[in-house]
DNA sequence: TATTGTTATACTCTATAACTATA
DNA sequence: TATAGTTATAGAGTATAACAATA
């Protein structure tokens, strides 16, 4: 096979995968505690941050496309609970999004079930030294594209 | 950092590549050719199907969520002169999608910019063995959750 | 009676731009 | 004048279920 041939596929293997999970990731999270795959993933980036406390405008530059949909996506969690929201102090513009106790509690609900569907869906599949190389990999494409991707600032700043 | 942490993020790092990606070919694919990325996709995996053609179901088990998602992106797809849809000659409930010569030119002319966008964005960032690796990992991910997850068809069934 | 494909309906999510408030 | 965040609007896409036609 072609060089271009067999990157290309290997492409389409990366997207149908992340597809596929997310498509497992739904029907569990839905299951077993009513959130979406991009609120977990809210939630979930929140819960790792010092203090459980993010700015929107990071949170949007990390984890969603434009600021109005964090907005749209914070509404939601806020009304279920799951966060809130707090002026900031140094900045009085700013608003940082703090994920409650209730939020903590319903992440640790559905994080064995999650754990479990990457486990069984991309992890049994490899053996040790293939998983290593692959998170590798994924760590260096990552990276890379987050330079490449202009964030939902750059975005905004560059339609004005 | 314990085996699990490192798991799940390969796994958000998966996920995060995936999308990013998809940011990318979005505005690539929109800008070149007036397509989005899940319309690019139908094309792809029709030219490259025997005479370019496929029955409505295997395709929306391939490549989509829903059949309806399905019909209505080849709606879409008909409207432009990319596709055409016949009655199948064994089964007459059956339609089979075939790509146009127009779908076909399309697509050769979008599809530098998608290879340049692949490579920069992907492997640009990766040597030689960590991209075969990734190549082979990414497989072999897939392939197992195409086993795992049920397709549309299965879905539908499970429903009714 | 089951299956294929489409469609009607309702809903979720997204983005753009307009807006308010602060720097 | 620029930035942070929200909101109003409008549009794209999705899924479910109801439907018609064929097996």
């Amino acid at each position: 096979m072609a060089l271009d041939a067999r990157r290309m596929q290997a492409f389409f293997a990366l997207k149908d995968a992340g597809d596929l999970l997310q498509m497992l990731m739904n029907d569990q999270l839905q299951r077993d505690g009513g959130l979406s795959y991009l609120q977990f993933s809210l939630l979930a980036r929140l819960a790792q941050a010092p203090d459980g406390r993010m700015r929107m405008t990071d949170l949007a530059d990390t984890a969603v496309h434009s600021r109005s949909g964090l907005s749209y996506q914070a509404g939601k969690l806020e009304a279920a609970g799951l966060i809130r929201r707090e002026r900031g102090d140094d900045d009085e513009r700013s608003v940082t999004a703090v994920i409650t106790e209730d939020g903590r509690e319903l992440l640790e609900k559905v994080l064995p079930g999650h754990i479990a569907v990457v486990e069984q869906g991309m992890f049994e599949a490899l053996d040790d030294r293939q998983a290593d190389a692959l998170a590798d990999a994924l760590e260096a494409v990552c990276e890379r594209l987050r330079d490449l991707v202009p964030s939902a600032t750059e975005r905004r700043r560059k339609r004005a």
